[in-house]
DNA sequence: CAATAATGCGAGTGATAGCTCGTGTTATCT
DNA sequence: AGATAACACGAGCTATCACTCGCATTATTG
């Protein structure tokens, strides 16, 4: 006890690590998304980083840890991206134009991080992880029960939430096809897709209230 | 070469020997839909199944074999599905009782087998199951593009496949939600699933031809 | 320029899971 | 009944993979 007994080491890092860090992160985002989270090994994260065994488990103590981290850092990067989606005066547009400016850079996204849904949707991570997830998805429903609600005041509670669920289940559904198609169909796909929820959220809109 | 060399051995099953690759094949589905594929254990479907490992292995060679068998199982019995609700007639309904009539099967046939979407659309399922798949998705798409046609038969081929796509999809996507909510939220939930489908393909249909 | 600490390596270890094999049991055939 | 073959068992073999450890290298501190 030189100092504090309780506390932990405090592990000063260098500018060096964090990169690794986020090195680490990017190459397990790719491995994770080519095998799945259980069909992925920590090796092959490794050398797809271009590091040794050993030197991953400075930075992660476990493949769980893994997860987690990459988890974390795409619930942040969605929390963002969802906070620049939600203007002022959004629920003003027509239809259309108001789920293309919603849509749009959620596809991208994960367009750009196939890992993502593969942490939070796929059927083999570990319970906590889809624990972890709950509170995520929580929050996107209930963007979108707020959207359909300024849309249609009419509707009650109950049906607004439902609404949002499968309105977001429906978006999660749809994602593998828009990541499926080549770039040059991606335009054109993305057209279609949109036109779920137009359709959908037009029936919503027009249902009578309680 | 006793009789003849080149031809496999004959192996005469018995009624038990069916009777157990049915129940092992049962088995495996409980387990599929539980752990997802990879981290489902040769092991843990022997005990749900309650026999021996060994027991297993006699009946099929490896774990991919029994995701193979399992997989062609739940494609002849889609395949018999679809042929039952194909019936004469059909597009001549209103297209809410359309949309019921073919829906309703295919939920049901999924809730009952919920490991059918574990290894038809799991992330981390053997590359050859993958492609297992494939002409399933194909002939559902077909399906579904002879439908659409009959009833908006001014729109041109592509069109007509790419809707089919997305309806596919959507479907494939609004599955877990059905899955996971309770017995008695599911007719709830499976309406306000099959508006999506109503809002969806009134638009394709109401979509000007070329 | 030491001294200290963070970074990096990669062969090796323990545990897990797919799979085997020798043996015993039950059913079918003559 | 006796012979043959399918059925069943479960301890154990082997390959794989998450993870470790001792040591070398690079950066920061005084």
């Amino acid at each position: 006890m030189t100092q504090s007994g309780t506390e932990a080491a405090p592990r000063r890092r260098q500018a060096r690590g964090e990169r690794r860090i986020a090195e680490l992160l990017d190459a397990a985002g790719a491995v994770f998304a080519e095998f799945g989270y259980s069909a992925t090994t920590t090796n092959a994260i490794a050398a797809r980083a271009g590091v040794s065994p050993g030197t991953l488990y400075q930075y992660f103590p476990n493949k769980d840890a893994m997860a987690d981290a990459l988890a974390e850092r795409f619930a942040v990067q969605l929390h963002e991206l969802t906070q620049l989606m939600l203007v002022p005066g959004l629920t003003e547009l027509p239809l259309d134009q108001l789920l293309e400016r919603v849509l749009e850079p959620l596809y991208r996204f994960h367009v750009e991080n196939p890992a993502c849904p593969v942490l939070f949707m796929g059927p083999d991570v570990p319970q906590r992880l889809a624990d972890a997830h709950a509170p995520l998805h929580a929050a996107m429903v209930a963007e979108v029960t707020a959207l359909i609600a300024a849309l249609a005041p009419q509707l009650s509670a109950e049906t607004l939430n439902r609404a949002a669920h499968v309105t977001a289940m429906t978006f999660k559904g749809l994602l593998p096809l828009i990541m499926a198609v080549t770039p040059e169909e991606r335009p054109a796909m993305h057209a279609e897709v949109t036109r779920v929820f137009l359709g959908y959220i037009t029936l919503v809109i027009a249902a009578p209230g309680p």
